[in-house]
DNA sequence: GATAGAGCTTCCCACCGTTGGAAGGTCAAG
DNA sequence: CTTGACCTTCCAACGGTGGGAAGCTCTATC
């Protein structure tokens, strides 16, 4: 099938189909006489198992390594949960970051008036966050 | 001050100091007989209010809406809440999506063995979601 | 005053994942 | 045959940051 019917159900936009094929993570496609990319149904699976990874927020390189353990019949399961583990770990730690700068923001918030007045608790925490009473801070940019 | 003072003591790298002012984030800097940038008390507090912002997950297009209502004297502290209102539903909104994935994970994980058989149902979720059981998950990567 | 080393300047490149577009070839239906 | 949808490759952009090269300037030491 073509590549614009490979990513109509597998759900990886043709773009990307392409850009993983460049980029090593899926073998080069077969191509047609007239040099149309060429898709199977198991070309699709692979496609699917990699959107899938991809809403569960595995990196390219994570990916990389699953398809790896995947194509190998005599793969231990043991490696595929230290991935998914490892993942979880980071969501964990990223989504407590953010949790935090919600906390701050909130506080700040709801000191905040919000009317038609000049004077904002938000903006003269941004200039001088010491100076304000709030809670722990994370240090360092998230996203 | 020179850049580097300024980026020392303000905690925003010169590197990103020179892209802020390239991209229209702070006004250019005064220069020296020599050409080296030269930053006052005031450039620092600004880019302190950067920087807070920054750790506190605003974008660069966010930031340069702050500190318009900053250099604003007669600002609404409404217009201030707005956009802090919008980050912090941003954040929970990506928190639960972060939130979705790593329940999934885990309950993949929970479910495999982690030894060395071959067998795994992480990578048979991953293969076919809809085979397998587990709870709701999210449609679209995050990060 | 010479010299060394740190610090400044501009410029370009890389990352990651994804999208957009241009220029040109190919397919299928009318 | 024409038209429109599809494919091909290539190049660029996004945001935010870091790395590094080539060349100039400052400061401390000799």
């Amino acid at each position: 099938m073509n590549i614009g019917e490979a990513a109509r159900v597998s759900g990886v936009s043709a773009k990307m189909i392409r850009y993983y094929e460049q980029n090593g993570l899926i073998p080069p496609a077969e191509r047609t006489a007239s040099g149309y990319r060429d898709y199977s149904t198991n070309d699709v699976h692979m496609l699917r198992f990699i959107r899938r990874s991809r809403d569960l927020g595995f990196s390219v390189a994570e990916i990389n390594e699953l398809l790896g353990l995947w194509r190998d019949r005599s793969r231990q399961s043991a490696d595929v949960k230290r991935i998914a583990l490892a993942r979880i770990r980071d969501l964990r730690r990223k989504i407590e970051e953010m949790e935090q700068m919600a906390a701050t923001l909130e506080h700040l918030a709801a000191c905040c008036s919000g009317d038609n007045r000049p004077d904002c608790p938000i903006l003269a925490d941004l200039e001088n966050p010491d100076d304000v009473d709030e809670p722990k801070r994370p240090r360092g940019a998230i996203n």
